[in-house]
DNA sequence: CACGTTTTGTTTCCTTGTCAACAAAAAAGA
DNA sequence: TCTTTTTTGTTGACAAGGAAACAAAACGTG
């Protein structure tokens, strides 16, 4: 149990260690973007016809955030919004000229931040690594099934 | 490479499963109390004499928005405020009695999501947990590394 | 001690997100 | 087909946090 904690202790720190290093470069290089903005079109930019519920399962916001901002970055002319013809509901989203030159800002910067961190995994035990990896997959498995079994249960 | 991105993608992915199941107990059982309320009086609770600037680097949050949750748990009735006579400047805070309640079922209902997910510790091959426990741990001290860095060039 | 520097906490404005209510379209079922 | 249910996207009120500017207190050093 106390080991349990540990890790998820561990994991939380992790991730706002490397959120605080990420945001700081981003902030400089991509000044005239706000992070959320990145972040939406870095979405859209690596998922063909996304409407605005993949957007959100994918982002894991609400569809609320991102129908807002989507206007924005419509606004900003960072994408453009389209339409099936044979659905009237649904609302896809493809990246501007804009917005691709972002999505590729975004991309140079994700491989920098990688780079930055690359000596743990160089020097890591390549096995140390594989079970890591595993763990974190079994995990991740057992989630879904929770995750799955809690929506049958509200029905 | 891929490796290394497949970790950090696998790792945001399994906390935000996590904190989206953990979410919807937490609404429920705690369902006055907003969540960054409970984060903080969990916080206070479990560290003697924390004053803002503690309260913000444990939570890695600014201040700013410490000052401002403080503000509404005093108004809430849910913890107090205290000085040190011979310290003006630094303000400390303890949980109230209503405040130590929130915090004793909040601990409650975490003690519950551990054995949620306990299964997955159970079944998995100790030694895959302990090399998971040793990669992360590694990880993290390479970033302090970095942040302890960063922080002198800046100067 | 006195003066400049640092630390601490607060406030304002802005960004981001949730939730809940809603309308329109699509899907499902009788 | 017609009706009911579900899905999809939008909106408004509100929660939460960040950044920057600020005042007051504490510290450091000549």
């Amino acid at each position: 149990m106390e080991q349990q904690q540990a890790f998820l202790d561990s994991l939380s720190t992790l991730l706002d260690k490397i959120n605080w290093l990420d945001h700081a470069v981003l902030a400089e290089q991509l000044a005239d973007f706000k992070p959320a903005e990145v972040h939406t079109i870095a979405f859209i930019g690596g998922h063909q016809d996304a409407n605005v519920t993949a957007i959100a399962n994918g982002l894991y916001v609400t569809r609320g955030a991102v129908s807002k901002m989507t206007r924005r970055l419509i606004t900003r002319d960072l994408i453009s919004r389209y339409q099936n013809p044979d659905n009237q509901k649904e609302v896809y989203f493809r990246l501007t000229s804009k917005g691709e030159a972002v999505r590729a800002t975004h991309a140079r910067l994700h491989q920098q931040f990688n780079q930055r961190d690359a000596p743990v995994f160089e020097q890591a035990d390549p096995e140390q690594l594989q079970q890591t990896l595993a763990f974190l997959n079994a995990y991740n498995q057992f989630l879904d099934q929770q995750i799955s079994r809690d929506k049958t249960i509200e029905s």
